[in-house]
RNA sequence: UGACCCAUGGUGUAACGGCAGCACAAGAGAUUUUGGUUCUCUCGGCCCAGGUUCGAAUCCUGGUGGGUCAACCA
């Protein structure tokens, strides 16, 4: 009992990160009465990606957590770069995530009429202005990090004159680009987004929910903090770059005297070998450098998806690298970790030949097929057992066998014996190679009949255990081989004069082939399998039952491999 | 030539003034009808300099290094 109690407890006292530490003493405090109430707030206008899916599990895990709530919500303000597509993949992977927004799936356009009250509230208030300058003017105008900007002729209009302006603004009388509505704070700031940012820009632009009824629309400072607001949210977590903002974000919500939420910033998710920056993603897709979105070599959670990923693996992988405020840069073989860990435990094993060579067991009866007994998943007793039909001729991995091994090659050889995997132990007599280019053709073995599995003599030590497959029986499927996307860590800094483009890795993608026992036959799309001694393969949704298509999602570990390598 | 943020093994992440721990990676061994899994072990760290303190990764000061900020993007 009590042993049973130390992992529950151990979870309990696991330290908390900043975030929850912050929350933990708000909640002691009583700045919010207890309450928790999270968002995930992306805006539609890509596909999410794995730093995404941090935000998520880091913004759900902490609803749940705190028994509060969390809610969807698309920052859906800028209508010329935003469309359904995006968010009807943004819903699709989030649910596939496992995450439940319950009935709080809102958008910030839901909030147009509200947010535009605001802006009317400030206006009133003197806070806020109608300002002529083109977008080049208002740049110029605003200073550098180092020098303070000038104030706009526009700053001194009277409330009047700014209320029948921003009517007539939202009437659309004005062309795009000719009027904004600025915040009036302080152009000397030494925070440039306090140097009278902008709230409201002309756009006769059709938005992909309220069409036509809008002609201008707020910026992402103007909607965000008070979307929080208007959705009760307590803890506005969002990252590292948005921690200049916090300022104003708290400034309109105090000007406009609204319910104050609390915006945490935390840093955001880098992979090694890979990008994660939206812009570059839609690059590749756009210039043909992968084959989509849901590319198996992409970071996005469609691309994972399509890998073989699990949710689980990718719940784990958030909960693992933690919550923090430096940057970071994961290895991406932690990510390898995860999913191998989850599918070492919940994927069938399958006897799959990627690189074949014919066996011929000389002294098998020619016509004898035998149905061998294998374990689904030797983690899994409940996943049973299945037959695999053994005969004369068989293939073997071309690199399970060495006409003159190494040192501590553990496989087939000349006069060498291995077990055949739930079937018999060989050895090898004799190799039949074609003449003119002396590639292995044929490895002639004879079997002993007495060390079938289960029997006695299959007791006996051999070096190695290899996988197979039945010749006549095996079904052959397309295999795609994929391999990290980048050939350097860090694509995001390149050498001088280099861009991200210059490190993409040619052989990111290699397409093979494979034999494999019949029981794939029943395979469906996003089913997953550990090859026998080879990887973990996912079934692509190219695949057909005729035409059978895997993507690796992750090889095995290969201790073996390295050993090679050193040499 | 500013403001803000950050700094713990190779990579991440803990420590709340009291023995620097965990995971991944790497290395060694045991087990294994997967060179997988599992188990054991090893390797390796507080950016620097002062100060406060009985005691500092932790607090203070100053450096150094890195990041963010000058869209009518989010």
């Amino acid at each position: 009992m009590a042993e049973n109690k130390l992992p529950e407890e151990e979870k309990n006292t696991r330290s908390l990160n900043f975030i929850e530490e912050i929350i933990e003493e708000d909640n002691r405090i009583g700045v919010y009465n207890g309450r928790v109430h999270t968002r995930f707030p992306p805006e539609p206008n890509g596909y999410l990606h794995i730093g995404h899916a941090k935000s998520i599990c880091l913004n759900f895990g902490l609803g749940k957590k705190y028994n509060g709530k969390t809610n969807l919500r698309f920052d859906d303000t800028n209508p010329v770069k935003e469309d359904t597509e995006y968010v009807d993949s943004i819903l699709e992977d989030v649910k596939w995530l496992g995450f439940d927004w319950e009935d709080r799936l809102f958008y910030a356009s839901d909030y147009f009429g509200q947010l535009y009250d605001y802006a009317v509230i400030l206006i009133r208030k003197g806070k806020a202005y109608v300002c002529d300058m083109t977008a080049g003017e208002i740049g110029e105008t605003r200073g550098s990090p180092t020098r303070p900007g000038s104030e706009s002729l526009f700053r001194s209009r009277s409330v009047e004159e700014n209320i029948d302006l921003f009517t007539r603004m939202r009437l659309g009388e004005f062309p795009d680009g000719a009027k904004v509505l600025r915040a009036k704070i302080d152009m000397a700031s030494p925070n440039m987004h306090m140097r009278d940012p902008v709230l409201y820009r002309i756009l006769h632009t059709s938005h992909h929910r309220t069409g036509d009824q809008w002609c201008i629309y707020p910026m992402y400072d103007f909607a965000h903090g008070q979307s929080d607001s208007i959705e009760r949210i307590t803890h506005s977590i969002c990252t590292l770059e948005f921690e200049v903002h916090r300022p104003l974000y708290d400034w309109f919500i105090r000007e406009i005297g609204i319910y104050s939420p609390r915006q945490i910033e935390f840093a955001r998710l880098n992979v090694t070998y890979t990008i994660m920056s939206k812009r570059k993603l839609l690059e590749l897709v756009r210039d043909g450098n992968v084959s989509g979105w849901d590319d198996p070599r992409m970071p996005t959670i469609c691309g994972l998806r399509r890998r073989g990923f699990t949710p689980a693996s990718i719940r784990n992988f958030a909960d693992i690298i933690g919550v923090a405020k430096r940057d970071n840069v994961i290895d991406v073989s932690l990510l390898e970790f995860c999913i191998r860990e989850d599918l070492n435990k919940s994927a069938n094993r399958l006897m799959a030949v990627l690189n074949p060579v014919r066996i011929v067991i000389d002294n098998y009866p020619d016509d004898l097929v035998e149905d061998m007994e294998s374990v689904n998943n030797p983690e899994d007793e409940s996943k049973g057992k299945r037959k695999l039909p053994f005969s004369k001729s068989l293939f073997i991995e071309r690199e399970d066998f060495m006409e003159e091994p190494p040192n501590k090659f553990f496989r087939l050889a000349p006069g060498r014996e291995v077990r055949l995997k739930a079937a018999y132990i060989i050895r090898c007599e004799s190799v039949a190679k074609d003449p003119e280019t002396g590639e292995i053709i044929e490895i002639h073995c004879t079997y002993d009949p007495q060390t079938r599995s289960g029997m006695p003599e299959s007791n006996r030590k051999v070096k190695g255990t290899l996988h197979w497959v039945s010749e006549k029986h095996a079904v052959k499927a397309e295999i795609r081989l994929y391999d990290r996307l980048f050939t350097i860590e860090n694509p995001d800094d390149p050498e001088n004069g280099k861009t991200y483009k210059d490190y993409l890795n040619p052989d990111s993608l290699r397409i093979s082939s494979a034999m494999i026992e019949p029981t794939v036959k029943n395979a469906v799309i996003l089913d997953k399998y550990q090859f026998e001694r080879t990887g973990y393969f996912s079934v692509d949704k190219d695949s057909t039952p005729e035409n059978l298509v895997f993507n690796r999602v992750v090889p095995l570990k290969d201790s073996w491999s390295k050993v090679e390598k050193v040499k």
